[in-house]
DNA sequence: CGGCTCATGTAAAGAGTTACATGATTTG
DNA sequence: CAAATCATGTAACTCTTTACATGAGCCG
């Protein structure tokens, strides 16, 4: 239900294809919400047309496909991101990577968290270049940006503060700092 | 193969049965990183079993089984925590709603950013007890915990950024009368 | 006009969830 | 001794990925 929702909100923000909305997965959104490919997306926004939550706007040149939310489907989504949250289990291997960090020895691990420190560094980098641009995007992507920056910087910090512990291997030390 | 690789770390940390696992999966694993359900986990088991990568240690009371992981499985499962990161998409319902709550009046996006915070604050609250408690778990549960601690917290931050930007935003362009 | 990107579609295989099913042990 | 929890297993269904497939428009 959640592909549903994602291309609701996706559609909500304007007008676009089937393509776009892949786009938009696999550029920003796989990397910390969701994720499909055209396979999945194509056929659901045909059940949702069926389902009257979105509607067909526009056939553009090669056979492009434009769809709109209907007002059926802006309310459905209201609801949906306005319900009390339940826990959603998530699913993200590089976190899974992170956790099972301990598995490793305190220097491999440490050689780890070199490299993901660097690979933030560097996506931080990219993510804060492409705010500052005076010809950034508005809108949600902008502030996914915002949150992948704050992202990469928590778990950066997260996988530098793991290691300092790993390394002094004193069983039960310090209380780990007030992040913030 | 991630699930393959989640067992197979935290049977890096202790030997357990599937039922052990489950319960991982279930309280703090699904949170952040994976999640699995019993009907997974155990079919997963046995078919590691046959690769070599675990194997069964011991049969207790109700049936149980205690799987340890063998050489084979901890020189894989490191090979696979220290290759180099290739991007592997994420899913959290959670943080896609987060990201399309610009789909909703400047208002509503307030009422939900602020409950939550009020979910964060609690949420940090149990973690921090959790984490302070002398008879903590330690390992990979106290890291968790304090990974937890800072992703709320980030999270939060972030919601409320975002509130304080949509508020400033100039009323949206006259919007498109919804099709239907 | 050849190669790239845009743009859509379907089929098969794999991963994951939900439902069904059973029985042993512990705890009150 | 009843209820809860421990503990495992399988089946059906849904969701997701990967592979196959096709064609239109754009750019050099």
């Amino acid at each position: 239900m959640s592909l549903r929702y994602a291309l609701l909100g996706l559609l909500a923000e304007t007008p676009q294809t089937g393509y776009d909305l892949t786009q938009k997965f696999g550029k920003v959104l796989s990397r910390y919400a969701w994720s499909a490919s055209h396979s999945q997306v194509y056929p659901e926004l045909r059940k949702m047309t069926e389902d009257g939550l979105v509607t067909l706007v526009g056939e553009g040149a090669r056979g492009s496909r434009t769809y709109a939310v209907t007002a059926e489907g802006r309310s459905r989504l209201r609801a949906w991101l306005m319900r009390p949250p339940e826990e959603a289990p998530a699913r993200n291997e590089f976190v899974l990577r992170l956790f099972l960090l301990t598995a490793l020895e305190p220097a491999e691990a440490a050689a780890m968290v070199k490299q993901l420190t660097l690979e933030s560094e560097r996506e931080i980098e990219v993510l804060r270049a492409a705010v500052a641009k005076p010809e950034a995007e508005s809108g949600w992507y902008r502030y996914a940006a915002e949150f992948g920056i704050r992202w990469y910087t928590m778990q950066r910090d997260w996988a530098e503060w793991v290691t300092g512990e790993v390394a002094n291997e004193l069983p039960r030390a310090a209380a780990p700092p007030d992040p913030e």
